[in-house]
DNA sequence: GCTCTCCGGTTGACATCGTCAACCTAGGTA
DNA sequence: TACCTAGGTTGACGATGTCAACCGGAGAGC
């Protein structure tokens, strides 16, 4: 693993572990056994690294085989869920994945868009079969992203429903969402 | 204007202005010509003086009147349209109103209570034509807000389809959701 | 084999930021 | 009159991102 990629690791473990504001420059190059300017020999700044970290987790989960058995439609109500449940999960990464960039990262948006694309797909599967409305896929595909991620956002944020009467986790959202889907659907 | 609530406009109008880097508490208290300490004669830390900017956004967002004219659907479909503008108008209010709160404010949690509230009076009137489906409203409400929610936060880190072919204002995810609910409603 | 040049690393400094402690002062209260 | 307190000030402190300067060693070119 070259010095880079430690100082990566390192910077999402401390990110993981003691949240978004111990992520400084001097602790991460401590945790990587190096003084505390090291980074700079390897990014341009700050965010820059960060970008790395956001690329690598985007990367990572892109990446996964998803076990592409049973219907479309079901795989991908799993696929979003799966995206709500990594956000609850690890909020720091979520944040930091989808936050503020000042600046335009190529790799970064490279892996975003990747990402994405895994979800066109299984949208274009399922429009297929009928169990989906057709019209663009990656317009499709971005309704459900959107969903997921605000489902998500707002959780994080204590945003939804007071506990008791009304509570809904994000992920009944996700279901609320595909219910529509199915009474909507072309072929029922 | 207490000098508290001429704390609170300067803080926004810097985050405003400059972004979310620029709202220091020394240029705050300086844009208010007082000295680099006075915030905290007032607030607690910077969080708290962040949670009363935030809070005053959303009270205002919940005060203004809406035009209750119309059918309901109607209605909540400009709502929701409406918060997406907001986000995307005013990016850092946006962020920092659903951002990262470290600690409970009650007055931040009881804003933000009465924004949703004002979304369910009109979920429930909109159920109560049959435009919408049955169920909790509070859950309905929170399937339209969490949507423009994500919606907003994925364009704002230009995480929606490219350009061109497949491109989706996050408008046009909010209208692909109201048609979903015109072909799924009860009575149609 | 000698020299030169970077690449990756170090040390030290700097401005800025949030925050704390101490002090001050005017106005209301006992 | 004596006192307390709300609101303001000054000055300091440690942490952080970043910059500048220095430094050693592994190759490339002669």
């Amino acid at each position: 693993m070259s010095t880079r990629d430690a100082i990566v690791a390192a910077a999402g473990d401390l990110l993981d572990e003691a949240g978004p504001e111990a992520v400084t420059l001097r602790a991460v190059a401590q945790r990587v056994g190096l003084s505390h300017n090291a980074p700079y020999k390897h990014f341009a700044d700050k965010e820059a690294l960060l970008a790395a970290v956001a690329t690598v987790e985007l990367r990572r989960r892109a990446e996964a085989p998803r076990p592409a058995g049973g219907e479309p439609l079901a795989t991908l109500k799993r696929m979003v869920k799966d995206n709500v449940r990594w956000a609850l999960r690890h909020p720091a990464r979520f944040k930091l994945t989808f936050g503020n960039w000042t600046r335009h990262d190529d790799d970064l948006g490279e892996a975003a868009h990747a990402a994405r694309m895994r979800f066109v797909e299984v949208v274009v599967a399922a429009q297929a079969e009928g169990a989906l409305p057709d019209g663009d896929p990656e317009r499709v595909s971005a309704l459900l992203l959107a969903l997921g991620h605000g489902a998500a956002d707002l959780a994080l944020g204590g945003h939804l429903s007071r506990e008791g009467k009304g509570h809904a986790d994000p992920e009944d959202l996700v279901d609320d969402l595909f219910d529509l889907f199915k009474r909507a659907a072309p072929r029922r």
